[in-house]
DNA sequence: CGTTCATTTGATGCCGCTCAAGCAGTGTGG
DNA sequence: CCACACTGCTTGAGCGGCATCAAATGAACG
């Protein structure tokens, strides 16, 4: 389906050979730091749409990078409810929250059909604490993901409905970019009722919203496809602390 | 084992008699690792209300334990507002979004008179690879910390307002329970508005969420002392995915 | 071609935001 | 010690955005 510009040839067995080394945890450490770690690294079957790579409670302290599809990770919540919590692309980390021997807090489901590469966190721990440059990668992307926790906070305190739909997409963007892909054409993994729980908001509203937008001028929605026409005006959305709802009023001027 | 009595007189400069060890890093080393532990940790003088540890942009890599007092993280809009992302008290780390050698992504401010130890990060990661317990511990409080910052995720995804103070209240209450602290005596160090920014929500509706807590007899507030009246009524005020409001509806049992 | 599920679209009502005024605790200068 | 201003919080009235309920449409699949 997705005609990814990813060379399937190259994504081989080893880190060195890998299309993500530079985002992953080989960035930085030698030729010889690839090895080791090569040999932790263990392969996985495809994960297909559904299948959760850990769930809530469970006690295996391993870490997995995604390194094609998508995931989303969520919590149970005692109401029956679900909180998702975020989504995960190619180059991210998965199972930072139950470091070492602890337990996980969250449950993590494949959105489509996807790969991931598994290491076993201690025996990482025990090779990174040679290598400080994998060490210093390893505390690099755990930065990164409190950073990207800490953007999902900034956006769910944003009150209007707009501003947080803007700031997903536009997120969703950024990380295409920073992927090599094309940044103007978003391909939604995740269902609207997905994207809807994660903003905090109700499904028919995110439906509504992406109409508007459409209007607007601003995306182009096509079921999961959205292409993203105006950058500027969807930034302006994103920052928008109550201006710039003005673009959506109903009237299709300019 | 350990006595829950607090003794202000041990809190010397040195870890191995700090009633925080346990929280803390020092939680699990030995007392050759506690020597070396000593000898990075820098004490520093009372941080005074309102004076920062770290601010965005900033570079020095440390990190920091709250020892008494409390903080709030939080960052800039571009609009002028802010994002409060936290709050701090004693045996928090803080300054993890800034590992190692990048810059800080959010502003840390004392909310009264405090006290932190300091510890530069590289050379914590140095030692840290030489001694498993700590390194171990290290990844335990990051991961406390990416816990925490999923709780507050899924605060900010309940919708309804009265879910939203009552979680964060109990929060308060647990974190103080761990502390050894009467769990059912708050003392809010932080101001209503940093509340409601933090709840997503603003001012005037947590006040007025507090006064009905109050009238509902869940809640004693004065000023900034909360007293947790029926903390089985605020827990079901907090899993309330829509029930449990009755107890709210003005007139009230006695 | 019919069933099922995801998504869109519409109508209505409530919760929480906005605007505005009142109040208590704190500090300052006379 | 009191008058005054100031800041942080509470309380009230009204409105609007988003949730809720309900139904139609469209895509996917056997």
């Amino acid at each position: 389906m997705a005609s990814a510009v990813i060379d399937f040839n190259a994504l081989r067995k080893s880190c060195a050979s890998c299309a993500l080394a530079q985002l992953c945890l080989p960035a930085s450490i030698g030729a010889e730091g690839l090895t080791r770690l090569d040999e932790l690294v263990q392969q996985r079957k495809p994960a297909d749409r559904g299948t959760t790579l850990f769930d809530t409670g469970g006690r295996q302290s391993k870490l997995y990078v995604v390194r094609s599809g998508s995931f989303k990770t969520f919590v149970d919540l005692p109401d029956g409810d679900h909180q998702v919590l975020g989504f995960h692309f190619p180059g991210d980390l998965l199972g930072l929250d139950a470091l070492p021997s602890e337990v996980h807090r969250c449950n993590a489901q494949a959105l489509e059909r996807s790969m991931v590469c598994e290491v076993p966190f201690n025996e990482l721990s025990n090779v990174a604490s040679k290598l400080p440059g994998l060490q210093q990668q390893l505390y690099r992307v755990m930065s990164d993901e409190f950073a990207r926790e800490q953007e999902h906070m900034v956006m769910m305190g944003r009150r209007q409905a707009p501003a947080r739909l803007a700031i997903f997409l536009h997120s969703l963007s950024e990380r295409r970019r920073r992927l090599g892909l094309d940044p103007l054409e978003l391909n939604l993994s995740m269902s609207r009722q997905d994207i809807a729980n994660y903003l905090g908001l109700v499904i028919e509203t995110v439906s509504r919203l992406m109409g508007r937008f459409q209007s607007a001028g601003v995306l182009d929605v096509e079921r999961r496809i959205v292409h993203i026409r105006d950058m500027d005006a969807l930034r302006a959305l994103a920052h928008a602390g109550d201006a710039a709802d003005g673009m959506l009023k109903s009237a299709s001027s300019s």
